[in-house]
RNA sequence: GGGCCCGUAGCUCAAUCGGAUAGAGCAUCAGCCUUCUAAGCUGAGGGUUAGUGGUUCGAGUCCACUCGGGCUCACCA
């Protein structure tokens, strides 16, 4: 429909002077009698030629040449808006558009060839995911979804450090446990992992080995164990949420294959780096940033931002068109000064974009619940699953804005009942596979010709409704939010659900009957693609 | 103190590039099942969009300041 109102508009750009097509944009008006869409072009263009808005708004409207099957009225509006009208036979026929595209009604080819990497999650292995990488988790793969619905072939990333000074922690932490099982008295420092899973990890090394690692070091099996339990235990939950990496993008093979070295040389050779108080600085101030950082310690070991800049270098290297960073508010210092970095050394990190979500804070009975990993006072995402289920998580952490707080509300998730939003949407969908089931017993088919009696207006609206959604995937994919989905989705099903009150299919005469089948049909494809984008199932039964 | 994010109905949140009368859900109240799933529908009440000023045909949206909340300012990641 957009494409067409376009189309008319570029048809006409030789004869008016200010009218570029690049500044045409249609909006679906709030209020029904504006039409389906509105421009507000003529506003724009009365701006610049100082005339009256709505006499040139009057004036393309004379100039426009359009097909009166298609469009059924163009008028001018409040202070010089142009309001189109579709005509209910042409909405009647869209519905074929659906039908034809089916799981891919909604999909675009518009970044078709081109190669995008999504990092997201990248927990260091050193304890259960928390609600906090479940949002992270949810996002990022809702984004590489969103992404691949316009084309892209998307990789998705997993970014993680298995040594430096946690990972010490970690190893130590086991091995305290473990000589605790063999009966020694320790102390247990503040500063170590508190989780039962260290125990546990503990407790399976002394089934395994007996008293036999009493001298080892902390970094060796400890450290080794406890990596392998809990990143197999990381990736269990993200399974459970049909979360799957393409690649475990390790920190240390950025040693192994001498980037790190050779990063600091380029530093170096650029006079981009110094030597102050035994450590390497970067000289981040002369980049555009605030101050200095140090990138090599005076231990001679490196902070986390040489290898980050290292690593996000390989993602440019490997050729990616499109790279996506995700992370918690609590990295937000961390990333301009990777981007500086980046810029100097010559990529272009135009071709990137780094996404921030705010802190999940989980509502427990009415009250916010602390959270520490360390101390391990805190809800593990696999718990979460457990106890709402993997629809609700999804749904919950796509259903806000990712630069807003989420609360988390645990009695709300928990409930199944219809004060939970995901479940509204499933509904429709189980409602329409339950008819479709009834009208198969009775012999009535989906027919594709009787759409244009579909004229009432609760079915032009759920038509209208429908042909919206390749749009909005489009814009969800552009911002990278799946909240613009989310409440389409939900838009799409009440409308759905005032339709099945008013207009009934058994019953009906066996012609409208049948185009009704046809549109519900449609219905079903659209919230089941649109579902499938945010990786929630579509029940065919409730 | 500096930087980033946020502040919209009792609660949780929408609002397309700055568009026309700020919308949903929940909660509250009043209705609707002998008929395709009542996990549904209809209706009612509920707002100085935190505040003040500015920009313009038009501001919840942009700018400045104020207030309130979160995150962050490491030789931790």
């Amino acid at each position: 429909m957009k494409q067409y109102l376009l189309s008319l508009f570029t048809d006409i750009q030789d004869k008016f002077e200010y009218l570029d097509v690049n500044e045409v944009s249609f909006d679906i008006p709030k209020i029904e009698t504006h039409g389906d869409y509105s421009t507000n072009i003529a506003m724009l263009i009365g701006r610049k030629t100082k005339k009256n808005p709505r006499e040139t708004a009057q004036e393309i409207i004379y100039a426009l040449r359009y097909d009166p099957t298609i469009i059924s009225k163009i008028e001018v509006a409040g202070p010089g808006f142009i309001n189109f009208f579709f005509s209910t036979d042409y909405v009647c026929k869209s519905i074929s558009k659906i039908l034809d595209g089916g799981t891919s009604f909604g999909r675009s080819d518009v970044n078709k060839g081109k190669r995008a990497n999504v990092e997201f999650v990248s927990a260091n292995p050193t304890g259960p995911l928390t609600v906090g990488h479940g949002r992270n988790a949810v996002s990022g793969d809702t984004m590489a979804n969103l992404l691949e619905a316009t084309g892209y072939e998307v990789d998705r990333e997993y970014y993680f450090n298995n040594a430096g000074r946690q990972m010490r922690v970690l190893g130590n932490s086991v091995r305290l446990r473990y000589l605790e099982l063999l009966g020694e008295t320790t102390e247990f420092p503040e500063d170590h992992y508190q989780g039962e899973y260290i125990a546990d990890i503990a407790k399976s090394l002394f089934e395994k080995h007996g008293n036999a690692l009493v001298n080892e070091d902390p970094e060796g099996l400890f450290k080794a164990e406890a990596e392998m339990v809990i990143f197999n235990d990381i990736s269990n939950t993200l399974g459970k949420i049909g979360i799957k990496h393409k690649v475990f993008f390790n920190e240390n093979s950025l040693y192994d294959d001498g980037k790190i070295s050779g990063l600091l040389d380029e530093f170096k050779n650029r006079g981009l780096s110094y030597e102050k108080d035994g450590a390497v600085w970067l000289k981040l101030s002369e980049l555009g940033n605030e101050k200095d950082k140090v990138i090599v310690k005076n231990t001679g070991e490196p902070t986390y931002r040489l290898p980050d800049i290292a690593y996000h270098a390989t993602k440019f290297d490997r050729g990616y068109d499109f790279i996506v960073d995700l992370f918690g508010s609590d990295h937000t210092a961390t990333y301009p000064d990777v981007m500086a970095a980046l810029d100097e050394l010559g990529y272009d990190t135009t071709k990137m974009k780094v996404m921030i979500h705010q802190f999940v804070t989980i509502i427990k009975d009415g009250k916010a619940v602390k959270m520490s990993t360390r101390k391990a006072n805190y809800i593990t995402l696999d718990e979460l699953i457990d106890w709402v289920g993997a629809d609700v998580v999804r749904y919950f952490f796509n259903m806000r804005a990712i630069s807003t707080h989420l609360n988390f509300d645990l009695n709300l998730a928990v409930k199944h009942s219809d004060e939970n939003p995901v479940f509204y949407l499933q509904y429709a969908h189980a409602r329409i596979c339950s008819i479709l089931r009834v009208t198969d017993q009775e012999g009535l088919k989906s027919d594709a010709t009787k759409l244009t009696l579909l004229i009432t207006d609760e079915e032009q609206k759920l038509i209208k409704k429908l042909l919206r959604f390749p749009d909005v995937v489009e814009s969800a994919a552009t911002v990278l939010d799946a909240v613009i989905l989310c409440a389409y989705l939900e838009e799409l099903a009440g409308t759905f659900h005032r339709f099945y009150t008013v207009c009934r299919i058994i019953g009906s005469e066996k012609e409208l009957a049948e185009g009704r089948i046809a549109l519900i049909h449609a219905v079903k494809l659209v919230i089941s693609n649109g579902l499938g984008i945010l990786g929630v199932t579509s029940p065919q039964k409730m």
